[in-house]
DNA sequence: TCACTAATTATACAATTGTATAATTTCTAT
DNA sequence: ATAGAAATTATACAATTGTATAATTAGTGA
């Protein structure tokens, strides 16, 4: 009889950590923070539980690499956004970048449910609460940037500590609305979240933005 | 020898019932969910493991217990303010009650871990979910009701749809910030939150709340 | 004082957890 | 072809978990 079949095959080093942090993203995700056993984890990205241990020396530390990589895929969306927009007015620019935070995937159960499993433990991990940090000062520094474009096109003389203000602001009608959408995901329209923010916003920084920027809205409807 | 000293006091349901609670919230909140165990919970409660299943059938429903206490704790920090307000100017009103949410104690970090702890279980767990949308409505209409009743003190005449819209904004702008301070409590200064708060929600509604409300500030500076 | 009820503790148990280590299997260089 | 290194599986283990049940203890009314 023929050779019998391989019972497994080598992969690369960072395929089998993408595998294993995918795992753990998707298992956290749709099941909650006590279903990411090693176990749950190593069946989910076929594989056996041994192999979590030679490829992270504990699971704190697939925990850790899980959520580094959840916040820069949701920061990486936004920032997306903005790529090849070089040319475009700092309104329409930053109505991008808000249209894109508050849009689907961005906004979405699991996402949501992912970020709030790993701010339970920021309190007690400091590379958590490290890493939480970094992600937010990232995003707001870049809101602040977004807006002060705006009003330096405008002509409009803002004071430094006034515009953080107003990305702090921003940032929370992000945070919060971004939160409930994906909280409650019933509880909203479909565009309706989005439109919510840039009317916010704008109302916030007084500069009225652009709705139905570019990629997030149906084109048939401009 | 006298009588030996007693081995444990018997107490009332109700003292049980909230000590139980009490130690769960105060283990989620210090030491995160997973710390919270029923074990640790009896330890920190002055009980034996055992006590726990003959007041809660299973350790889900003292979870669940906790939930809504927690929520109630919240949202009844922000109704408080509003008593003894009756014949205060609508704006006041409206400024007091989101003082008091961008505001220790309902600003605090174990306070925003709690409520993540709890978050993660959301999806899984359909009495969480349901006691999150009340908890959800029952704040965004109660702040809905109140910038009514500023529109209706200036006798502007507002959609309701719209209304509707400026309560998902400000709630959001407050969940944003209660959030962000809580979870980054070094990153505002005192007050800090409440300022932007007031400012933002007053420029989204376009009427400008009064700051410095009430038993928020500091007296002196009035 | 004394039984009786209910609250509390004590003990036990099976399942699950993270981790450690030994045993295999695959792939690559020679 | 084949040996050796590296990746993967297999197995084992002690600790912890939630839960169930039996054994005590405290308070109450007669």
């Amino acid at each position: 009889m023929a050779r019998q079949r391989k019972k497994f095959v080598r992969k690369s080093i960072p395929f089998r950590k993408d595998s294993l942090i995918s795992a753990t993203l998707s298992l956290i995700a749709t099941e909650g923070i006590d279903a990411a056993t090693v176990r749950a984890i190593a069946k989910h990205a076929d594989v056996t539980p041994g192999l979590i241990r030679y490829y992270f020396s504990t699971k704190e530390d697939l925990i850790s690499a899980a959520y580094k990589r959840h916040m820069s895929t949701l920061t990486g969306a936004s920032h997306v956004s903005l790529q090849s927009m070089e040319n475009v007015k700092p309104a329409e620019r930053l109505a991008a970048f808000v249209s894109a935070s508050l849009t689907p995937p961005v906004v979405d159960p699991g996402s949501v449910a992912l970020w709030a499993a790993f701010l339970n433990r920021i309190q007690n991990d400091e590379k958590i609460r490290i890493a939480h940090k970094e992600a937010y000062y990232d995003f707001r520094d870049r809101l602040e940037v977004l807006i002060g474009d705006v009003f330096a096109q405008l002509g409009k003389n803002v004071k430094a500590c006034e515009l953080v203000r107003l990305a702090i602001a921003s940032n929370a009608v992000i945070d919060g609305l971004w939160l409930e959408g994906g909280a409650l995901p019933d509880a909203f329209k479909p565009g309706e979240i989005a439109e919510i923010g840039l009317k916010s916003i704008g109302a916030i920084i007084g500069v009225a933005l652009p709705k139905g920027a570019y990629e997030y809205e149906n084109h048939s409807a401009g």
